[in-house]
DNA sequence: TTTTGAGTTGTTCGA
DNA sequence: GTCGAACAACTCAAA
């Protein structure tokens, strides 16, 4: 490697952006002679089922235009595959590292890799750095005046939004800094197929959602045959945009909106005080619920046959496009998990696969909700009508018929399961399971 | 400690 | 067609 001296590394992981990045300011502001580095972490990537997962086509596109910005300023992207672990031990022993610098990540994967990273490198004298840039308040910055954490949305928010009003929204303006990178444009970037995966095509999202967008978003973020959601969800998961800026936008713009941003942070920390959620109910006497193991209904649902509209051109546009409308998600969780009375986590996991915005703690969070078994979920008789769903909010089946055209049909396909007995049936499931 | 009010997104039934 | 109550109690948060 060129340059003379010892290199400050920055480890780019959920933030992918050379603005306003709290992590990479402070590098380049409090040390300087910045190494950017990636790492496709090979035990995440060696998990994922799809040989072209759109999100890694998502992520590696990204990281060929971090990449040419970074050659703008002289610099460029130390890419590396395989286990951080095994990566960082011959970093240590290759470069001249100063310290290590990088961003919070609380999913408890990361949380187990950066404390076998944080040892290694101590060992070797190094350390490193950690900050708070995915989130506006994390861990426990948000919790009761007891100092135990909130598990109903509606106080936390309360309290997330007097807090802000308190110490308003930082800003780290790394982008002024660029300067301070390491010169060094020789990197070779690893192409998709080197990782042993194929290019997915995925359609771009706007950065920024527009203030006319934010403008109508509490009126029309419900119908889903129309552009009326912001769609940063992917921005957020990779960290393409920084949730400042977005904070920011929505104060100024959308208090619904903002609401929803502060949904993403309340199931954050739900995730991170509560971590038995990964795997079972919050609240546990809903593990007693005697899901069926009906794989025949799961797949139906899962390619989107079962003979209701809305839940099957849902299913459909997340094949499709690696999205879903927010409001059909809550209906397609409502019918898997009451209708078809399958577990949560069978959708969960299917959600996992196919969402390009797919976050750990949203996606738990919200499918605990609609199975009525996390914190502050819907309670267990409140059970979707997928039919006056779409009454509601799709009447003229505009939404439907681009995803499911055969509803256009005379001869419509048949539901899988009756409405009323089902209801009736998970009602029943429920309460006894309760009760028991 | 006790009390009180409230709790994302719904549906159905009967007046 | 419209409207309010019931659904099922329970837990949580805060005074």
């Amino acid at each position: 490697m060129n340059g003379i001296g010892p290199v400050t590394v920055f480890w780019f992981r959920r933030d992918l952006r050379l603005n306003d990045n709290h992590g990479l300011y402070r590098a380049l502001k409090d040390a300087g002679n910045v190494q950017p580095l990636f790492i496709f972490d090979t035990d995440i990537l060696d998990k994922l089922e799809d040989r072209n997962d759109r999100r890694l086509s998502y992520l590696h596109d990204r990281l060929g235009s971090l990449d040419d910005q970074l050659r703008s300023h002289g610099s460029s992207l130390l890419v590396k595959q395989g286990d951080p672990l095994s990566i960082f031990r011959s970093l240590v022993s290759d470069l001249p590292i100063s310290a290590v610098y990088t961003n919070h990540d609380h999913e408890p994967y990361a949380l187990g890799r950066d404390r076998h990273i944080r040892d290694l490198l101590r060992e070797n004298g190094i350390a490193l750095h950690t900050f708070k840039d995915q989130t506006i308040f994390e861990r426990d910055e948000v919790v009761k005046p007891d100092g135990n954490p909130y598990t109903v949305f509606t106080p936390f928010a309360r309290r997330w939004k007097q807090r802000l009003g308190e110490e308003g929204i930082p800003s780290y303006p790394s982008e002024q800094l660029l300067g301070g990178m390491h010169h060094n444009s020789s990197h070779e970037r690893i192409a998709l197929e080197d990782l042993g995966f194929r290019y997915a095509l995925y359609e771009a999202v706007e950065q920024t959602p527009s203030i006319d967008l934010l403008a109508r978003y509490a009126a029309l973020r419900n119908t889903p045959s129309v552009e009326g959601t912001s769609r940063i969800g992917v921005h957020l998961r990779f960290g393409t945009v920084s949730i400042r800026e977005m904070v920011r936008l929505a104060m100024q713009n959308s208090d619904t909106w903002l609401n929803e941003l502060i949904w993403r942070e309340f199931f954050m920390q739900v995730l991170w005080h509560f971590p038995h959620v990964e795997t079972g109910a919050f609240r546990k006497a809903y593990d007693a619920i005697p899901w069926r193991d009906d794989e025949a209904s799961f797949t139906a649902w899962c390619e989107g046959r079962t003979g209701y509209p809305l839940v099957d051109a849902g299913m459909r546009e997340l094949r499709e496009t690696g999205f879903m409308h927010n409001r059909v998600r809550m209906v397609v969780a409502s019918f898997l998990c009451k209708h078809l009375l399958i577990d949560w986590r069978w959708g969960e996991a299917w959600f996992a696969r196919w969402l390009m915005d797919f976050e750990l703690a949203s996606n738990n969070g919200n499918w605990q909700w609609a199975a009525g078994t996390g914190c502050d979920a819907a309670p267990y008789f409140r059970v979707f009508n997928p039919a006056l769903q779409l009454q509601r909010f799709d009447p003229q089946m505009a939404y439907v018929l681009k995803w499911a055209p055969e509803y256009g049909q005379l001869e419509l396909p048949k539901p899988i399961v009756e409405h009323k007995a089902a209801r009736d049936r998970a009602i029943a499931s429920y309460k006894t399971a309760l009760a028991g």
